[in-house]
This record gives structure tokens, sequence and C-alpha cells, in this order.
DNA sequence: GCTTGACTTTGACGCGGCGTAAAGGGATAT
DNA sequence: ATATCCCTTTACGCCGCGTCAAAGTCAAGC
């Protein structure tokens, strides 16, 4: 008894366009194809269907299957037992995703439901918490863990209001800057001393201690390391090197 | 400041390639392209990344992401919990894999373990449960339940070597029937005669009670049942109505 | 014998999220 | 100016089929 792709294919519960792959790729040829390349089927290549089947259904890939089904000298335990510890991997990696995104849920619906008040005191909990991944143990070891401790409590007294000003200054600084150093003008000018005095006043929002050698210290931190160069340089070249010279020239005088 | 492909990519930990297909699909254009063709990327798109990033590692796909990124009357909270229900689906779907997986584990292992005798029980339970589920409703109703119990119960004492004697006997009949019907023998000859032997022979094997008129009326199912055609036809066509025409003609003289 | 309608074939593209060549251009050292 | 190296680009491959499209085949009915 010869059975057609549609018999098959039913008796499988499988699809034509199924068995013409697994035909395709090595997997399960026909018993025989007769002159016009009409696919049969017989006994033995039903039975060698419901093999695959059975472990496709386990999880297997097709490859995997072929050389269970058609390798003689297959390690069927060992290949079990792999695929069992590879799909627990997969299902712990299920579990953490499920914890992650139940997390994600339960934080914006706590931020849908605060008012701006506490979305501030979280917003600015974000600001520390990253500020101190970026730079916490760069800090730590040049300034000392009560410089930064402080600095990290006076970003988490600031009242809204006190942030903004803290923001608006800080973009009037890279806004001058560039302005100034689009125009040409020199650090040593007056706008320069302008600069260091605003600069200045920026540093003591969040800095505990302020000093002429710790203003310059940071002043040449900003040509010299290049993430703080990017802040500057971000617009317009030349920035932090401009704000440097202008520290440099007009700490000791203002 | 922008950022090169190079740059943006290690940022971000993505590779380039990463980067390229996002462009390619929508996701996340270059801030600017060189007359070289070059992307570049900047403080906005790296932003953007990040967020990219945020979903995609709460196994969300890219679709998603950008209807997340660009639409701006997107329901978040909607696609999170609707996703939530998704991966929970999935990880249903992985345990009960993991579960099948872990049994075929125990059953091979199992029978791997047993003697001859103990893989013979399975084999002939694993028998009578599959005839049970082709034909148990069909012959439990015409033929009654003690008849279908009976059955089975004979099967499950068969002796290995019984077992042999029963199966060759049915190797028996199909070979023969199919050399009297190429060699065009009639039903009503000596040799139709034999094979009506045979075939009772083989039928007390496993009927309790034995009768003319069942004997008739399973060999009437022979032609009349696909199934059961297909089973003597498989090999040559027309076994099946020379089983039926010999018992019809010699049930009643043997 | 011819039409019909059911079935089948090959071939191709699409999906998702990139990895991985191969090829070509840009920046730098000489 | 040139050789070199690095960076970037395009283009194909992967898995397991689903889903057209166009063309051919088979059995049945008239």
């Amino acid at each position: 008894m010869k059975y057609s792709m549609k018999e098959t294919s039913h008796l499988a519960g499988v699809s034509a366009r199924t068995l013409r792959y697994y035909d395709e790729i090595g997997l399960l040829a026909p018993l025989e194809v007769n002159e016009a390349g009409y696919r049969f089927y017989g006994e033995k290549e039903l039975e060698i269907l419901q093999q695959i089947l059975f472990y496709r259904e386990r999880g297997f890939d097709l490859k995997s299957i072929r050389n269970i089904i058609y390798q003689a000298d297959f390690d069927l335990m060992k290949a079990l037992e792999e695929h069992l510890t590879e799909l627990e991997k997969q299902k712990k990696h299920m579990d953490s995703l499920i914890c992650t995104v139940k997390k994600t849920i339960l934080t914006m619906k706590g931020e849908c439901e605060m008012t701006d008040a506490e979305k501030f005191e979280v917003f600015k909990e974000r600001i520390v918490r990253e500020n101190e991944e970026k730079h916490g143990a760069e800090v730590r070891e040049k300034y000392g863990d009560e410089e930064m401790d402080a600095a990290n409590a006076k970003v988490l007294n600031m009242t809204q209001e006190e942030w903004e000003r803290f923001q608006n200054l800080g973009a009037e600084i890279c806004t001058r800057l560039q302005e100034y150093v689009r125009a040409g003008v020199q650090p040593e000018s007056e706008d320069g001393r302008r600069i260091v005095v605003l600069h200045k006043e920026w540093l003591g929002k969040t800095w505990k201690s302020y000093s002429e050698e710790a203003h310059k210290a940071i002043a040449n931190m900003y040509i010299a390391d290049e993430r703080f160069k990017a802040y500057y340089d971000k617009e317009v070249d030349g920035c932090a090197e401009f704000l440097e010279k202008a520290v440099r020239c007009w700490v000791d005088r203002i």
C-alpha cells in the first residue's frame, strides 16, 4: 500500500509542505517517486515520520532528529540529557524574563500613581545612582567617601526649583562656552572670567568644600578624561579646553 | 558630539550589524550619514538605543519596540501586560516540554534495564493499548465488552513463543494470499480452503468464542472497511477480496 | 475523447534577528 | 605617494516551514 502526498500528510497530521521540506533536507525520502514527480510513502516511511514527530514534539531540531534516526552509533541518552539541560537553561531565562517584566510593570504602575514630588525624589535617586555607577569609585578614591557622600546628599536635598536652577546653570555654562569658542573669544578675557564664576557657583551646588586646587583639578579632568571632554565638546569642539584654560587663568582671582 | 559606528556599538554593547539592522527596519536611524555612506549617531540616538535595549531585554520583538517608542498614543501598560501573558504561556509550554523529555528519559532508561521478558510484557501492553485506541470502541459495540476484554487478555497471556507463532501465522496468511492472487488461483479452490483453515486458527488465538457467523462477518469487514482492506492489499491488490470469498465459500465445511 | 476539478509539482519569497564572509573605502605611517 | 590596517558597506545564510503562483497530472464523469 502506498500513500499519496495528501493521504500521508493527513494520516500524520502534517502539511504537504512539511513532507516536501523533510524530503529536501534528507530527513524523510518518499518510498517512490513516479515519472511525474509525485511522491508516494509506504508503511516504513510513515513509521519514520512518527519517530520524527515524536522527537519534534520534544523540541529537537531537525538536524538532531536526522542524527538520532539515521546515525546507527548515535548516543540517544546523551542527546536527550543534553537537550534537557538546554531546555532547562532556556526555562531559567524565561523565568528571569518574566520576573523582570513583572518588576517593570510594578515600577511603572508605581510611578504612575506618584505625585510629582515623589517622582522627583525617585528621579534624584536615579541620578545619584547612575552617577555613583559611572564615577563613584573614582571620586571616592580621589576625594574620599566624605566628599562623595556629601555631594550625593546635596543632590538628594535639592528642591525641584533648586534642581532646575542647577540644571539651567549647567546649560548656561555650556551655551556660553559654545558662543565664546565659536566667536574666538580668549579664555583670558572678561568673558572667560564670567564663565569661571558661573562654574564655581555650579560646583558649589554639589561639592561640600571648595578649594582653588580642587577647581583646577576638575577643570584639568575635563580635558584629560575623554568622557568629560566629550560632554563639553558635544556640540562645539574646544569648549572643554576653553573652560580649563579659563579656570587656570582666573581661579585665584575670583 | 557624533559617534561613529564602532563607538556607538561599543558604547551600547551591541554589534555594528545590529545598528545597521535597526536602521534598515526603521527602528533607529542615525543622526547623520556622510557622503561615503558612513553612519553617525548623536546623544539622542544613544538614548533611544538605550530604550530599545531596555525593552529588548524584556523579550519584546523589535516591531513592538518600534510602536512603544514612536507611537505617541501607545498603551504601554496594556502592551506590558499582554507581553507578560504571552511569556507565561511560553513558559508553560517549556515546562510541559521539559516534563515530556524527562519522562522520555526515564522510560528509555527503564526499558534499557529491563529483561527481555519485561520488555515483552511492555510490548504486549502497548499492542493492546494501540489496538484499543484504533478499534476498541467499534469492537465493544459490535461484539460486546466481554469479547474484547477476553481478546486483550489472550494477547497479554501469550508467551513470547506464542506471540511469534501468532505473528508468523499472520504473515503466512498474507504471503500465501499474495501468491494465490498473483497466480490467479480461485478462492473456491483447495488453496482457498487451506487459507481459511489458517485464518480460523489465527482468529482463535485472539477471539474467545468462534462461530461461523462471526468469521464471515470479519471477512466481510476486510473488504468493507478501508483500514483492513488496506492491510491485506498493501502489497498485492485483491487479497482482501480473495480472503472474503474463500471464507464465504469454505467456512461451513471446515 | 474531452472536460472538469482535485491534486501535485517546482520555485520563489517571507518571517526574525542578527552572524559572518567578501569587498571596498578611509585614515594613518612611511 | 603609497602601503597598510582598520572600518564600513553590501550580500548571503540560518531555521522550519507558510504561502502564493504557475504549471503539470490524475481519475472520474459526460
